[in-house]
DNA sequence: GGAGTATGTCATCATGTGATGACATCGCAT
DNA sequence: ATGCGATGTCATCACATGATGACATACTCC
């Protein structure tokens, strides 16, 4: 229940407040208490923040800011970062669909995706060892459904020796080429359009499966 | 009477560590203070500890405590915990040959290597955006000379087109792969024995190269 | 052997962080 | 309208961390 749920928009509507709107779905109600409404701010801000930042150097001042929500509702509302965190992971997993990243336009659509927002807050984790326990488990999860499992899937289907190894290497190189995307540390490779990206890095994932 | 005897000044490290170490090389000197010393334990902590935990997440007490030394002496001699990284990144410098990773003995040599000690503390950085700008510079540079520098050069021999991109996307393959292996995110990456790793992660390097 | 410096040890500060609880204010049910 | 729970705001705590300086001790040089 992230999100949208039906309680939300009944009651707050119904308040005949001045500006009453017609089919606006959020124009820009003054002042609403909404707890909703600020439970979703605040994992949209976490969502962004730790996918830029990573887990650890995010605050959850920061995310306050980002929201414009009051930084203790945290607490309040998920039970603490780790739990806000948690939440986020959630949504990501509901918006994501797996991904066969040796499918061209499945990898597109990642590579776009990330180009926009950056990757998702699970793939510093698939890199980094973590200290949170479960922050890590959370996002190992989220890597394995959605990258590992459906190449390591089409390896067995390909009867390929070492599936799940192949996959893993596959997942690996992935998130450190999107992650180095983001993280100046390569010029070129950061700054490279991601249609012109997509052939190389799916010529380089293609070569997880076993040479013919 | 007999009593009195100066030999709590002679026993101050009274683990009998003396006989502890057998034909060591550097056991000679029986000084108790020697900034070198202290000095170079201290880097190897860090490189040890930057490696495994990154340099965000490396306190100088760890690093204290590994090495043997008291934190505060990080300060005296390298001026700060920024300082003891770019000094450990230096020291790996020194270490570390060029390596093209097309060349499979070469691949074997960093592979093995970072089996045993981990990868180095930059290859955090190429993965991640840091806020320490100093430290960021440094790893960038360490990445750029030793992995990516060699790979353009070998591409643009072959006259590939986009020499320096095909060589970033190479190395931030490699670096989330190594980065993988020890962040515990992927069971059979982290497993596998690195002779067995070997030729798939040569395959998949390899195919950075234009496809013919 | 003694002085003076190099080296090591310790307590403490300043800051940033996540968390918590007291209080203020809103909004709905009655 | 009014009372009471839901929502938001704020000050503050407890803790970890990097840094710093005062002090203690060992080493070197004469």
């Amino acid at each position: 229940m992230t999100d949208a749920t039906p309680e939300a928009g009944a009651a707050p509507e119904a308040g005949g407040s001045a500006a009453a709107n017609g089919g606006r779905p959020e124009p820009a109600a003054p002042r609403r208490r909404d707890a909703a409404r600020s439970r979703d701010l605040l994992v949209r801000a976490a969502t962004e923040l730790f996918a830029e930042r990573g887990f650890e150097r995010t605050t959850i001042r920061e995310i306050g800011d980002r929201a414009g929500v009051d930084p203790a509702l945290i607490a309040r509302y998920f039970g603490g970062k780790t739990q806000l965190y948690l939440a986020a992971v959630q949504m990501e997993l509901g918006d994501t669909a797996p991904a066969d990243l040796l499918e061209e336009d499945r990898l597109r659509g990642l590579l776009e995706r990330f180009s926009r927002r950056g990757p998702g807050p699970t793939f510093q984790a698939a890199v980094l060892p973590g200290d949170n326990t479960e922050v890590q488990r959370a996002a190992r999860t989220y890597l394995h459904e959605r990258l590992v499992r459906p190449l390591q899937d089409r390896f067995t289907a390909e009867q390929a020796d070492r599936p799940r190894l192949r996959a893993e290497l596959a997942a690996a190189a992935f998130a450190g080429i999107v992650l180095a995307r983001t993280s100046g540390a390569f010029g070129e490779l950061a700054e490279a359009d991601s249609e012109d990206l997509l052939p190389l890095l799916h010529d380089l994932l293609a070569a997880s499966r076993p040479a013919r």
